[in-house]
DNA sequence: TTCTAATCGAGACGGTACGTCCCGTCTTGCC
DNA sequence: GGCAAGACGGGACGTACCGTCTCGATTAGAA
């Protein structure tokens, strides 16, 4: 038997069940493209290829929209494996998160997310949560590791720790927008050991 | 002598000349309440309480409004007294970085223009410059000086030394959006110090 | 079963399909109210209770919808019974244009649309047609009447017939502004019926 | 000694008393082409060559700008001579009208001032006065006389006589906008003189 | 001759309407 | 019942004029 299929005028085919997936996908397209503030339902609906209808049926503004999706990325809780010391976690964790800060839709995505979360408390909820289980478990876990391993005081705070190991590769990735030179995650590693350290 | 007055239908007079500067104004709390992809010429001109034809006769596009309201800040070359050390010197330039971020306005309208910034590239280069006007050059005189001090190696990159310096402090204003603990800034100035010595 | 209704933001419900004659209404109101010349499709939209779109849809110019009004108006062919008898048939005449011509629409929207006749050839068009199928027509049929009845001579140039019947009736009313006095229809079709006889 | 001369910036040298005179001519240029509804003194300025001050000075809207012009007309007393018989005397009265009506400016700005004094008082009473002061008074006179002659009978009433007099010409020429057929003139004497006889 | 007052142009101001383009909502009718 | 199609009200666009108002320059006549 055949999947159910439907036409759109211009002759694509598309599965009967894929079109909640299609109006996803445009979502984070159209989010690419043109940003939060002017994502619209209709160019969602045009690039999905789907009546607007068949999305306002499942969500009701574009808010709920975003949420979802977001959530779905941030619900993905990530481990990090032990490499025996301090200046081999933080080069996993810091090449991890280059990995994904440079990932085109995510530099894209996520300043205009976090522009948005700044007058809108859900989105910045959601995207805090996102944030918490990675970065921030990864980065604690990584503090913890080394202070267990006494290669960091006991009184290490962490979030001073998440602020150094984060912040200078978001800043010249998302906000300065340059590429990495050469060994700078190994250096930025070193850097903040012994900042860390000292 | 008075200075000279008109008067608007409503009765608020309003000094002559100062139109321009309404509109600025107006612009910059529109950025923040709406960000760039909402904003509108009609909101703006509403809001400095003005006809949307004397914001066209003086910019043609809301790119170009926004581009020069931002270059004025950008064009303001800031210096920063010699503290005699380096901590100090990291001290003095965390604590004008946090108090810049911790502005309302700023933190609303900066995490919206690095967004755009993303998709628009006249916005990005206006950026670039007034990042470079002001933290960029601020941070590497810090650098410099310490360099010469002797506080510092030769050799100490100043990009990544500048990714240290305001990269953690954006992270944790307007990113994470939490509050600074206490003695953020000397603790942090501390780390900084000695990640960057070894 | 219902009639299907749609509801504006304030309330009011309003058939489907009424949009249409809701326009054409305001239309002459607002022809009535300030002219052609004046006549501003937002100002139509907003009398209809309509959204200016809503007439874009339907009408590319306020030309177009006034055309389309005077056509409407024109298009009834209007029949003259026989009322056996010149001075019968031209009393009837006479009242059925005095009536047309008092109506408060009218006498506001004729004498403005045969102004912007003189320098628009489509109106002026338009307006002959109108003239013709409704005067005109009538017009001639009585004298063609009165020469079969032997009343008139054969060689009655119904043309002047024409003008002596509508002439001073359009002129008393819509350019004198005056009302009629008492016995006025009949008394002029006693002279006009003599002043064609010769 | 030459007469003192204002210059322009397209270079045009006008006399400076002529200012008044220039409006004024402007004002009547613009009457026929746009109508009154749609004059603007702006348009008239720039026609006249003038700033818009210059005739704001002088007239504090279109309104009085037009009045004062249609006065000016409508205060030109017309006398008509004696022809020495009816028919002679509605010849030359129709004569005069006819020529008055195919005027091209009249025949432009007549129709538009009829309409616009359907919703404005004042060109109506101005409008009145001036056909009082022209057609009215002529064409009493006219039957005035004929009845002093015996060709007509003393009760005959004028204002009936006026509207056959003047309606069918002003229909012919204004509305129906026709050529005059060949002696139209004379046969519609002929008409009117038997239609008051009987 | 200098000053003052009037008048000129030029043009910025607030405002209205233009005709167009999207958008979110809602209804209809096919499948 | 879900879907597309599309009309609806609404809002902003960027433009074009308009009447009002202010300005600086030029002129004319009085001091």
């Amino acid at each position: 038997m055949l999947p159910q299929t439907r036409r759109t005028p211009a002759g694509a085919a598309v599965l009967r069940g894929d079109i909640t997936e299609a109006i996803q996908n445009a979502v984070v397209e159209e989010l690419a493209a043109v940003g939060y503030g002017r994502l619209s339902i209709e160019a969602v609906a045009r690039r999905a290829g789907v009546a607007k209808t068949a999305v306002y049926r499942r969500w009701s503004s574009k808010l709920e929209l975003v949420l979802e999706i977001v959530s779905g990325v941030a619900s993905q809780k990530l481990s990090l494996p032990d490499m025996g010391s301090l200046p081999g976690d933080l080069t996993l964790f810091l090449t991890i998160l280059t990995k994904a800060l440079r990932h085109p839709l995510a530099s894209q995505i996520i300043p205009d997310l976090l522009a948005e979360a700044a007058r809108n408390p859900q989105i910045a909820e959601t995207l805090q949560q996102a944030l918490r289980n990675t970065q921030h478990e990864m980065g604690v876990l990584v503090i913890q590791r080394a202070v267990a391993r006494g290669e960091l005081p006991a009184g290490t705070d962490p979030v001073l720790a998440l602020d150094l190991l984060v912040g200078p590769v978001y800043w010249h990735l998302a906000v300065a927008r340059h590429p990495l030179p050469n060994d700078y995650v190994p250096r930025l590693a070193k850097a903040i050991a012994a900042g860390l350290r000292g």
